[in-house]
DNA sequence: AAATATGTATTAATGTATTAATACAATTAT
DNA sequence: ATAATTGTATTAATACATTAATACATATTT
């Protein structure tokens, strides 16, 4: 059961419908949830979490207003298969933003771009084997 | 006078000592504020800002215990010019838990693997050039 | 020594975010 | 048709974050 994989620490000071939103994101980021697939229905998933309806529904509700999932009335949640609501274009700036956004944060610790580019290059690849394994079902 | 490139916006949503936390750090990161340069009082900050003293107290205390800053009472506060707070493998896991976030939304927007190194590339770089030229006082 | 300049601490006012309780609407299954 | 399943909307309770008002402490300057 894919919703097993889901848990939310209601201490850990990240909003709950945060944490669900961040798993879900990671999950389709790597390939372990695919386009079409079915989430829980809200009171289910709800169930499992320990949590509200609302709070599992606010997670699904932003999750789809930001193009990730489709949500249908009286049919359940999927993974969103259409293309990105961004165009090209707004999509790369917005990376881009969070790019700046990590190179502030590892110039102030410090770090020397030959550093940075090292660990860049670790992530990515870690990322990609993980991608190239979940396609052949590796979850 | 270094405070004046500092605006902060009371209606974006973010709140007012986040913003001029964020601004310092690009400051710092970007070599626009240096080792040993020292910050307006809280005071004349927050009458330049248009905001009340303690919420530029707040921001320069927060920086200070993330070892940006350095704040004596009855002198001021500078930009820290020592070691960072974290050991080298902390600093590294930190940048690591950023990138991965990058990872995540990237993927998610749908951009491949060669799109994300290609941006990397771009900013990385561009960061390089700014430092480059603040080391000259460019600014 | 006194005055000034500066950062720090305490408390309170206010707004906003989070979560929950509950009812509603649309689709699907019987 | 009816019941069951599922997502959606509204409202309210609560907690937390943000900002401000004010007083205090330390260093520097005169």
């Amino acid at each position: 059961m894919i919703s097993s994989w889901f848990h939310l620490n209601p201490r850990s000071g990240v909003p709950l419908y945060l944490q669900l939103k961040e798993q879900v994101k990671t999950a389709v980021a790597g390939g372990v949830l695919k386009p079409g697939d079915r989430l829980l229905p809200v009171r289910e998933m709800a169930d499992n979490l320990s949590v509200n309806p609302n709070t599992v529904a606010r997670a699904y509700s932003e999750l789809e207003r930001e193009g990730l999932l489709s949500s249908e009335q009286g049919r359940g949640t999927f993974i969103r298969a259409a293309e990105p609501l961004l165009g090209e274009e707004e999509r790369k700036i917005q990376v881009q933003g969070l790019m700046d956004k990590v190179l502030v944060e590892a110039f102030n610790l410090r770090l020397t771009p030959e550093e940075l580019q090292l660990l860049w290059k670790q992530r990515l690849q870690a990322w990609e084997t993980r991608l190239r394994g979940a396609k052949r079902g590796g979850w």
